[in-house]
DNA sequence: ATGAAAGCGCTAACAG
DNA sequence: CTGTTAGCGCTTTCAT
């Protein structure tokens, strides 16, 4: 037998202290100053409330207000940790601010996010954080249509007028592989991640800017790649290793991409940098420790993540009008041991 | 000017077309064949639906039902990679059986986890999955009177009767004890993790025991440290290298500790496995990258995660009581390069 | 085969 | 200072 769960409502109390509801509501939403509730009455009320453990029913209060004090996070892959400690600070923030954050994992599939759009709306959330699959946008575009606020983070449309928060991810590439040429090198392949999105152009482009800089012409063999996934690095590596003229260096536009990379060379029985010399985008706590401790450009994930909700939050509570279009963080290059100074 | 988002009603499919809200409702919710709706209203009022956007409102449907399709998973480091794969497992799988779930990062405090707990009642989560901090019960046994369905993952309450899924971490770290005294280490030095959680117990105990049963004392300055955290696998190796006899092994109770273990080994001119062997519990997808291939004990985190999912959803369709207690899943002890045999 | 009406728990406009 | 009332959008019993 199912014991009745606590349903002390509003009505309970009211009919209990033969107070009406809109008073009870009143005193239990700290509104009796406004409405002058006499100091007597106020006690009665708590009093009652706290014996008899009352809960307010958020939902009703969400469809009596049409606000749910929810936001949802669309999130490509919740497991790899630059994602998840975005998840973080997003989640920290909001709560703060007195939010709670749907989750959900799009499995970098532009449908499961389509679906997924539509699920929160229909959960009323008050907004929406999304790390898009990056490809497509009309299903997004739909929101704005709907007046529901959504931030970008991370993969963003330059062409639309959606805000969004993500790195400098030109001057990120650009200083890495500056690096790698500065220490000598030349024959310096790409292993890129997803086409077509933003992060990925704006590594690609930085790669080569950098090289043209120094007048290294660009080789479009060397540019390789299509996903910011393990498999993708580790793959493009193997068939790099295969050419004639191996490259002496490797910029990998993810974290993910560098560790496929590593198995690959490892594999092949390739040293790091002796034999090949690596630069990584995104820096992990594990960095410091691997076989040759990684040159990496580190994101600042946490800010992303709380510069968002901020942003989201206060166009929800329309605050104001977040007016720029977006917000690009700095990245740092941290010098590690993964590149071999190769000048003659 | 806002303009009004969509806000199709079944009032205003129901005005628009003549037909009455329930039959609405009703053809909406695939009950015609129930009520036996004409073909001919089904297909006006499916129309009309599409045509005007018609989204339902759950927040509604949740008030009149009573049930939110929505559970809530506390979490006490979502950047942990353990604990984010657990989440991004359980958001996958309770997708697919029609829930959302609502995540919160704890931080580690009961404090928080408990404030938690009473912000998901009121937002009427229809059960709960909770990683708890581990040290205290009251705040979660008060969801048992309020009948909301609970699961524990991974920290459980061996005296309560919440189901829990775990790993077998008793045995997990039993294999590993043994694995380096296989390799000719006696004096192996245990780093744990919280005290009094039953992962960090069951670890222990299996350290203490593989000791035991191959007949070398246990000695208890060498069982170290109380978190689960990076700064205390730094902190307690810094201390165990002072020791007049440097302990030719550590076996560290989670990957963060592991890694911190390396940080200060390396900090002390220390290599890995020629100075000092390691064994970690969990396993990442960069243990294998490391300075030193981590040998570590790997759990089942995404299992973990969908199992949970499932008993909880049971729970609150009722399908089936979940009878035990609980439910350990088996760890694989992965071997790699960090134990050096020291067997003269 | 369809409609009317009640009510989930809450807030707020209005009334006094 | 407090109460009455309407209504958020939905489902469901009861009628017909």
């Amino acid at each position: 037998m199912k014991n009745k769960p606590n349903t002390t409502t509003l009505q309970t109390l009211s009919l209990k202290l033969g107070i009406s509801v809109s008073t009870v509501s009143r005193v239990l939403n700290g509104k009796s100053e406004k409405y002058r509730i006499s100091k007597k009455t106020q006690e009665i009320i708590l009093n009652a409330a706290k014996e008899l453990g009352y809960t307010p029913n958020q939902v009703a209060r969400g469809l009596r207000l049409n606000k749910t004090n929810t936001i949802g996070y669309i999130i490509p892959d919740i497991s790899n940790p630059f994602f998840s400690s975005i998840a973080q600070s997003i989640e920290k923030f909001a709560r703060k601010l007195g939010y709670l954050v749907l989750i959900s994992d799009s499995e970098e599939s532009t449908d499961i996010e389509s679906q997924t759009i539509k699920i929160f709306q229909e959960r009323k959330v008050d907004g929406l954080i999304i790390s898009p699959v990056g490809q497509e946008i009309d299903h997004i575009n739909q929101l704005k249509a709907n007046n529901t606020p959504v931030v970008l983070i991370d993969r963003f449309f330059p062409d639309s007028n959606i805000p969004f928060v993500t790195s400098d991810n030109y001057n990120g590439a650009f200083s890495a592989v500056s690096h790698l040429i500065d220490n000598g090198h030349k024959n310096i392949a790409c292993i890129q991640g997803l086409h077509d999105t933003m992060p990925n152009i704006e590594r690609v482009r930085g790669y080569r800017e950098a090289l043209k800089a120094n007048g290294i012409e660009v080789d479009e063999n060397i540019i390789v790649g299509n996903s910011f996934g393990e498999a993708n690095g580790y793959i493009e590596t193997k068939i790099l290793l295969k050419r004639k003229e191996i490259p002496t260096a490797l910029f990998a536009a993810s974290n993910l991409i560098s560790l496929g990379a590593l198995r690959a060379l490892k594999e092949e029985g390739l040293n790091v940098p002796d034999d090949v010399s690596i630069v990584s985008f995104d820096d992990q706590p594990y960095s410091n420790f691997l076989a040759t401790p990684m040159t990496s450009v580190a994101q600042q994930s946490s800010e992303i993540g709380s510069i968002a909700t901020k942003i989201l939050i206060d166009r929800i509570e329309s605050k104001r009008e977040f007016e720029s279009h977006g917000i690009f963080l700095p990245t740092k290059l941290i010098i590690r041991k993964s590149v071999k100074n190769i000048k003659s």
